[in-house]
DNA sequence: GTACTCTGGGTCATCTTGTCTCATTAATGG
DNA sequence: CCATTAATGAGACAAGATGACCCAGAGTAC
């Protein structure tokens, strides 16, 4: 993916600064107005980049959003780990909680969805990408705590997110609920009851 | 909902036929084609009504998709109980994903979620409608169980379909997984695990 | 400085969406 | 069975979105 940067010729300084003119005024109108608002002509106007250059550079709306949405920075680093797993994956969960709860990343995530399972590939791409990176932080928790014997090695990244995670975008999703910090325990609290490497058994 | 029937006089026989003919189509549409291929348009082509009755009588997209959806016959009747719990709660979760991984009931769920998620009103009642539908049988099992003490009182029934269909609906919309039968029995073990009346505490 | 490339702004064709009109046809109530 | 009433069908029409294209002008690289 990052080929034909060094082997062929410099970019031409016109070109960074419209893809960077066009990525940011296609981000800003995707946080505030939401997904189905970026088009070539929105972001046209709000770049003020020529209509016919964004469809030079990016061809069709998928082009331009999956350019949008990747180029952004992560919002989700991970923390640093206290040894605590249950510590560490509440508080790891609720901030992903938190992100979806502001602003428009609830929509961006269902929209997401929406588009890849109409079978684009682009869109499929795009919405693994935010799928990993939403729960990039759990795995970590998660893996650590495998590796330490307190959960159960025959776990997944996809499993463990399943079972955090889900729960908590099922009430989102589908229950419509603000989802309070109880939930998140419930939900982490549910996991490890299920997965705990029992000393008993 | 239900008035301006016995009131004011009956209902055309022209109007029966046309609502008759285009929900149908509007259904064939939907789940052969897709949700967004429910326009006027095609449902005018393929109903043989013409296109500014179906304007008459469903003003908006939204009116149309709401009426078509709900006017469908619920695919989900509620099994009859064993009172083995958890063999009935696998066989109805099963049951659920199995209709979710057939046919286009992924992509309507996904659809009306993203319709929701942009604030409409109508689109919101609808999707609440198939959440409904989608969880009632996995309730019923659920609620029994409470009643015969087996499970956690405090369990609601959206708290169930989070736990039960959570961990399912994100594998298979989010991570793009098919969902086994062994899923199906690590996410009804997960639930029961977390939320079963232990008599050890 | 020159050749090259990108951009801007405009035009144009096309498709979709939704409204409106009017003649035709069917259903209702007596 | 007939007259009134109401619904339908077909098409014209406006408005808006989409995407292709062209060409002059300006910036960039060598």
């Amino acid at each position: 993916m990052a080929e034909a940067k060094t082997a062929s010729r410099r970019v031409d300084a016109r070109v960074t600064r419209t893809r960077a003119a066009v990525l940011d005024a296609g981000a800003r109108i995707l946080f505030t107005d939401g997904w189905n608002q970026v088009t070539h002509v929105r972001v046209a106007e709000r770049s003020g980049v020529a209509r016919a250059t964004i469809y030079r550079h990016w061809p069709t709306v998928e082009d331009l959003l999956v350019d949008v949405i990747l180029s952004y920075p992560s919002p989700n680093p991970v923390g640093k780990l206290t040894g605590d797993t249950r510590g560490d994956l509440v508080r790891e969960t609720a901030r992903f909680v938190r992100n979806l709860q502001r602003g428009k990343l609830h929509e961006i995530i269902v929209t997401a969805m929406e588009r890849a399972s109409t079978g684009n590939r682009q869109m499929q791409d795009m919405h693994a990408a935010i799928t990993g990176i939403s729960r990039g932080p759990i795995w970590a928790v998660v893996s650590a705590a495998i590796e330490a014997g307190e959960l159960d090695p025959g776990l997944t990244e996809a499993t463990t997110a399943a079972h955090t995670l889900g729960p908590l975008l099922y009430l989102r999703l589908f229950n419509g609920s603000r989802v309070s910090r109880r939930h998140v325990e419930a939900s982490v609290d549910a996991f490890l009851a299920a997965f705990s490497v029992s000393p008993g058994s």
